[in-house]
DNA sequence: CTCAGTATTTACTTTTATCGCACAAAATGT
DNA sequence: ACATTTTGTGCGATAAAAGTAAATACTGAG
């Protein structure tokens, strides 16, 4: 496939720049690069004017707000396309399904659909939050990642499954299913997902694993590399 | 300043990308470039090898997990740190809170938190900018600075008292309060920043000032090194 | 199943934007 | 003041991208 390769350039420049704390001069930044100086110049040049950079005092190359609204707009678009894989989720295992990112030491639901059929429903409010290592969305969300010496059963046991099954630890009465979203089998650091169920302790466990598992899968293509 | 078109288009692309909610088809993106849809799939397959965007089951192009890896390098403990911190500030003073950062001779909104009571909130964009020498969080920024000849008044008084109060400077019946985040008690080159709340004339500023002090200091701490 | 219409990729020619040398300017050190 | 390093900038040659068109995949309708 046909790629560009100025393009390419601006952006190794920007994960470059990304990947040292404090900034990069322009010949460090070419250095890396592999190009001339003045290449280097041009493309600090172009991503400047667009703020996906800037330049300390001492002209050393650090990231700009640019990114940032960049990075702001991604949640809001995952929702989108993962509204309707949540719906088919929900409806399929009529349960509430959703969808938690990692939020520092707390797990946040960025997206909730709920089943529109059955007499109760368990709800769960879109922002809502609570400590990670607890309910199956964190649990989940922890056996995404590399293995820790101190990771409890559950999550021992979520890797092991690929799926987290909790019951009444966040709520009396509610069992949860969930499992990582794992782009390339293996999670972002920057992007730690789980997508999951929660409903009263009727829910069938073993279809909603499944379901879970299946819509994990297919939500992470969408943020593969 | 010599700029280079090819990375500048892709950029240009990105932000088409990032500010259409539900993505853009790749037709739509030529279409706003202005070039052949050829060149809109070369710039397109380059960004989504680079996972700075990434394609739905339809074919919309949405940003990539790539920006997320970026954005989480802008301030990596500040950002984290910095919600709960401001959702405290809003509510306590009842106002929009926010945390700004210099970018050029511009200012921009880096972190918002509004306030979840009250019947009516002012609305504050992360990513909008304004110039740095108007506004609280601006002239803020600048008393942060090491004292210049030509320094307003307002940034003179505001460096005399810590923080700043301006009203309608940017927006008529706002009143701004900040005060710049100022680790080890100085500016640091490569973040400079500051931490305040805007809301309607009604705004308890002696209240407001003080929280805001103290909210400047604590932000500084986690950035200190 | 075929076909029309659309989306995507490919092949190839033309054009021009990019490259990289070389040089200017500024900053830094001696 | 002079040397030296660092930062920034014209300019012609050329590789890279643009542009055109045509081939190929894909979609859904009938």
């Amino acid at each position: 496939m046909a790629t560009l390769q100025t393009l390419d350039r601006g952006i190794s420049a920007l994960q470059i720049i990304a990947a040292r704390r404090d900034g990069v001069g322009v010949a460090t930044l070419a250095e890396e690069l592999g190009v001339d100086r003045a290449i280097a110049y041009r493309i600090a040049a172009t991503l400047e004017e667009r703020a996906l950079i800037s330049r300390t005092a001492g002209g050393r190359l650090i990231l700009g707000v640019g990114v940032l609204e960049l990075a702001t707009q991604f949640g809001p678009q995952l929702r989108i396309i993962a509204q309707p894989i949540l719906s088919d989720l929900a409806r399929r295992t009529s349960a509430t399904a959703f969808i938690s990112v990692a939020s520092g030491e707390e797990c946040a639901a960025l997206s909730v659909a709920e089943p529109d059929e059955g007499l109760l429903r368990v709800g769960y409010r879109v922002g809502s939050r609570h400590p990670i290592d607890r309910g199956a969305a964190g649990i989940a969300i922890l056996a995404g990642r590399k293995e820790l010496p101190d990771d409890s059963d559950a999550v021992k046991e979520s890797r092991r499954l690929g799926f987290s099954v909790t019951r009444g630890e966040l709520q009396p009465g509610a069992v949860g299913v969930a499992s990582p979203i794992l782009p390339d089998g293996r999670q972002v650091a920057s992007f730690e997902a789980s997508v999951g169920v929660v409903a009263m302790e009727d829910l069938d466990v073993d279809t909603a694993s499944v379901a879970v598992v299946a819509c994990a899968k297919e939500l992470a293509s969408f943020v593969n590399r």
